[in-house]
DNA sequence: TTGTATGCGTTATCAC
DNA sequence: GTGATAACGCATACAA
């Protein structure tokens, strides 16, 4: 044992902890020398599927273990070209009001090696500059829950960096994608209401740049059109809970009475429109005014709200964002495929609604 | 142009954009070649102070842009001995419970340019197997969120990975930490409860491993017995709303009667309190019985709720925790060193609290 | 300022 | 099964 190497083990609370010594990395070398080795032997004692003997391997990680080797990361994945590490792309808003998805998303890739890298960005338009931080990480591929322009998407190609779209399209183009049938899931809720008697509709929408909202809306007026009803009075919200509180007064300001039903963007917001219709305008949900939401968070079953929502089947989207997105990384082919998921209808104690079909 | 370079540009919708081509990647030298200069040359122009010449730096970037070139993250950092990535080492339940954390921390770190490799853990007993993990990936330090043994922060000091904790602390040692001060905000609580007159007091507890709760619950009976009122009826929880209504429950079982005031171990809690109080004993808060939390998260302050509670400095703390790793990721020394924060009363609707002194 | 040469710590390809 | 040896792509010391 040479002394150049670094100490086996420390005492706890030694003063040497306070100056933090600017130790040699232990490498494959020490550990091949301690083991009487060479060091492609270690090499090959790290990596799952090789030809090693068992006493080989058991000398190797012995020592091992007893220098605290960990092979080094960088150093591997410049010849592997695997890192390991996936990014999220994502918009803090989504973190903050629906984390089931970065939970969900962190969990199943962990459970399949993999780390996430989390790159949230404000709003939508600091898109780009997020963009430019993704390529500077080492990552074998990417979630994009964000919308993305057909030149930012053909820089995943160019860049070699294969990609899966959460919840969102590719607009003209094919991409590989993991969505919820937004449309599908408000055409639903728009029939359960109507079979429920509902014929004056408001509509609390999501923001302008989301990819999200168009869809739930168009698949509410759709709908609403087919069946003959009115169109609904649409106010604008911003996914927030406040939103939903002035969602709620400007519909009441428009129309001067409340609509029979008041479909929100999303769960948040259809919370903000709750404890407005209560507070606010002393109104029964769903006696009076039936409320819905998007999404199914934790708290729209809280007993204050029990909201009347569709669920987005999080954790088989994030089965499939997983297994779609690690295909395409060791694959190295593409055949662009989008699987959609159906959205299940919570049927909590804010609406009234008609049977299923 | 030779023709192993990759192509400059590519036509979406192409055809060749179906079968992802093994393009080898462009590297420095590329670069070099096609900008005339020397290897060093292109490496230099991407590090922020180095010395290059106007015109070179300009060659340099045309030819870089042309050709979509970024420095391979892993043979950068493999000299460099740094990834520009932190490991935030959290509980699953934090992330759902309280998101603010998560998305102020990657934010504060992105905005110092280094992004956040996500190790989120379900349970308190795997966090040896997610530290495994942290091992395996070429992070600068880590951020943690969980309660670390001595043997594991031990192993943090052995690997050179300089850590911080994040509302934690570790016993009979020093280690860097952020930490809002729990009990001095349990005490607080009591004594603004306390001074409108609350004498019986109930507590719905965190779980058992949560230091957090611990300290909490420190603070409260130390300074009830201070003011020389009956210790607290103490029922567990689990920090997740469930366990705030089956807590209510079970306090006015053991109690027969609610007490003056309950306090719950986290927001979470409070509201499933709040809630069960409501529906299932139909007590009036605060008339009857005063409900507080602890954190201050966004669903506090809805409407319904509007809970009495004690705020975390989320921001700041953040703020002081991605200083504080850079810190020592960058001196590499360290004295360590703890950054307590105060909590601050949110006077919600919740309690009837006696005035602050 | 610029180019040459070297090394970072692995994995992969060979002979043996 | 094992050990030399050659990449991997960059940053940097040093010479020019």
């Amino acid at each position: 044992m040479t002394s150049s190497l670094p100490p086996v083990s420390d005492t706890i609370g030694d003063i040497q902890s306070l100056i933090r010594r600017p130790t040699r990395r232990v490498t494959s070398y020490d550990v091949a020398s301690r083991a009487g080795v060479s060091q492609s032997a270690v090499s090959r004692c790290f990596k799952p599927g090789a030809s090693v003997s068992k006493e080989t391997y058991a000398r190797v990680m012995k020592a091992a273990q007893e220098l605290d080797y960990t092979p080094n990361a960088a150093a591997r994945s410049l010849i592997t070209r695997r890192s390991n590490l996936v990014g999220v792309v994502v918009n803090e808003l989504a973190i903050l009001h629906y984390p089931d998805i970065l939970t969900e998303l962190t969990r199943q890739f962990a459970e399949r090696g993999v780390r996430v890298v989390l790159f949230s960005f404000p709003r939508e338009n600091e898109l780009d500059r997020t963009l430019a931080e993704v390529w500077q990480h080492p990552i074998d591929g990417a979630v994009v829950a964000a919308r993305l322009s057909a030149v930012q998407a053909a820089e995943f190609d160019r860049r070699c960096v294969p990609f899966v779209l959460f919840n969102r399209h590719l607009r003209d183009q094919q991409a590989n994608a993991i969505v919820c049938d937004q449309y599908e899931a408000a055409r639903t809720m728009v029939s359960r209401l109507a079979g429920a008697g509902h014929k004056r509709f408001g509509l609390i929408d999501g923001p302008a740049d989301s990819s999200i909202a168009q869809e739930r809306r168009r698949g509410i007026t759709d709908r609403l059109r087919e069946l003959a009803l009115p169109a609904p009075v649409v106010v604008a919200g911003e996914y927030d809970y406040a939103s939903g509180g002035r969602g709620m007064r400007a519909i009441m300001d428009q129309s001067g009475t409340a609509p029979d039903a008041i479909i929100c963007g999303n769960d948040v917001m259809a919370i903000g429109c709750i404890d407005s219709a209560r507070h606010d305008f002393r109104l029964d949900i769903p006696g009076q005014l039936s409320i819905t939401g998007f999404d199914g968070i934790a708290s729209a079953g809280w007993l204050s709200y029990q909201l009347t929502t569709l669920r987005q089947p999080v954790q088989p989207m994030a089965v499939a964002t997983a297994d779609m997105l690690l295909g395409l990384i060791r694959s190295n082919t593409s055949y662009p495929e989008r699987r959609v998921f159906s959205a299940v209808v919570v049927e909590g104690g804010t609406a009234r609604l008609g049977p299923a079909v």
